[in-house]
DNA sequence: ATCATAAATGCAACAAACTTGCAAACAATT
DNA sequence: AATTGTTTGCAAGTTTGTTGCATTTATGAT
C-alpha cells in the first residue's frame, strides 16, 4: 500500500511539536509499518528504542492523529490501529477480522466491488461491510460555534 | 428509516430463546426506537418497564445479535449501539458525530455519494468516511475450520 | 396444576483500553 | 547557561464490557 517512506524529523518539525525521543520513535515505528499498528503494538516497538511509557504513547497518537499525521482505524471494542496520513499513504478501505481483529489496509474500492467480496470469498471471507460517515452533528455544531467563530475570525 | 415493525413475541418465539421480561423489554425499545440504541440506553429503558440487570443488558444485546436479530454498530472506544436486523430495516450507512457519539441512520449510499457530502454540508457536517469490510482473515479460517468443519457434518 | 430441568438472570469481581492530575524532566529559545 | 513552556512518567480513575457462580425462572413433560 504504501510504497514510500516520510521523514520523520521533518514531519515533526513542521508540526510545530519538540522533537522529542519518544515522538520520533512512534512516528519512525509508524512510517516503517506495513500493517496499522495498536497503541500496544507501538508501545512494544518503541520501548525497544528510548524510554517510553504507555500513557505517552496514547498522548503522542492522539496529538499527531488531532495534527493529521496519522490516521485513527477504530475498530470497535476499543482498540484503534493507527498508520500513515502522509500522501505516500491516502485514505483506503480495510479489512478487519472480526474473529482475532487483525487489520488489512485495502486498496481503493468501490462499494458495489466490496460486495462483490461477500460473495467472491478470497483469501479472506467478508460477512460485512460497514460505511460509516464521521463528522459534526447539528447539535454540537451550534454547541461549538462560540468556538470555532472566533478562531475562525483570525 | 424504519416504517413498519416487528412482533417482539413472535421474534423470541422464533429465535428459540425463552421469552423472558427483560428480553421482552430489550427487544420492544429497539423495535421502537427511531436511533440505534446503546447498552446504556437500553438498560435506562427497561429498567423502566421490569427488574433488569447491565449484565443481563449486555448478554441477550449478544444473543440477539449472534442470531442476527439485531445488528451491532460499532462505534470505535467501545461504545457500540444496536438496531433491529429485521426486514423492515435493511442494511444502510450512518453517520456519527466525533463529539458527542451520537449515531444518525442514513439512507442506502453508493460512496461517491458519501463523498459528495464531504463538499455540500448538510444539517451536520462530514469529514470522513471509513469504510470496513468485516469477516474472517485467512489465519483465522485456518484456525476455526476443525470447529466448522465438525458442525458442518451434521 | 405440579415437577423437573435446562436456561436465564443477578451479583460481585474482573479485565482491557483509555484518561486525568500533577510533579519531575526535558526541548527550544534566548 | 538560564528560562520557560512543553512533554513525560507515574498513580489513580473511568468506561465499557466480561466471567464465574449461586439463585431464579421459563418451558415442556407428567
Ligand atoms: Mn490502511
Ligand atoms: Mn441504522
Ligand atoms: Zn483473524
Ligand atoms: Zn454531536
Amino acid at each position: 500500500m504504501k510504497e514510500e517512506y516520510c521523514d520523520a524529523s521533518e514531519t515533526i518539525k513542521q508540526s510545530g511539536l519538540a522533537r522529542t525521543p519518544q515522538r520520533m520513535a512512534v512516528l519512525e515505528a509508524l512510517i516503517l509499518a506495513i500493517h496499522p499498528l495498536s497503541a500496544a503494538d507501538i508501545l512494544a516497538l518503541t520501548a525497544e528504542k528510548t524510554k517510553i511509557n504507555r500513557v505517552t504513547v496514547y498522548r503522542i497518537l492522539a496529538s499527531f492523529r488531532d495534527r493529521g499525521i496519522i490516521r485513527e482505524i477504530e475498530t470497535g471494542h476499543a482498540n484503534s490501529s493507527y498508520e500513515m496520513a502522509c500522501a505516500h499513504n491516502p485514505v483506503h478501505p480495510h479489512f478487519r477480522c472480526r474473529d482475532c481483529g487483525r487489520i488489512i489496509c485495502l486498496p481503493p474500492l468501490t462499494l458495489s466491488q466490496a460486495w462483490d467480496w461477500l460473495a467472491q470469498p478470497a483469501d479472506f471471507t467478508v460477512e460485512r461491510i460497514d460505511v460509516q460517515l464521521i463528522g459534526l452533528c447539528a447539535e454540537c455544531i451550534k454547541k461549538d460555534n462560540g468556538n470555532t467563530v472566533a478562531s475562525d475570525n483570525f
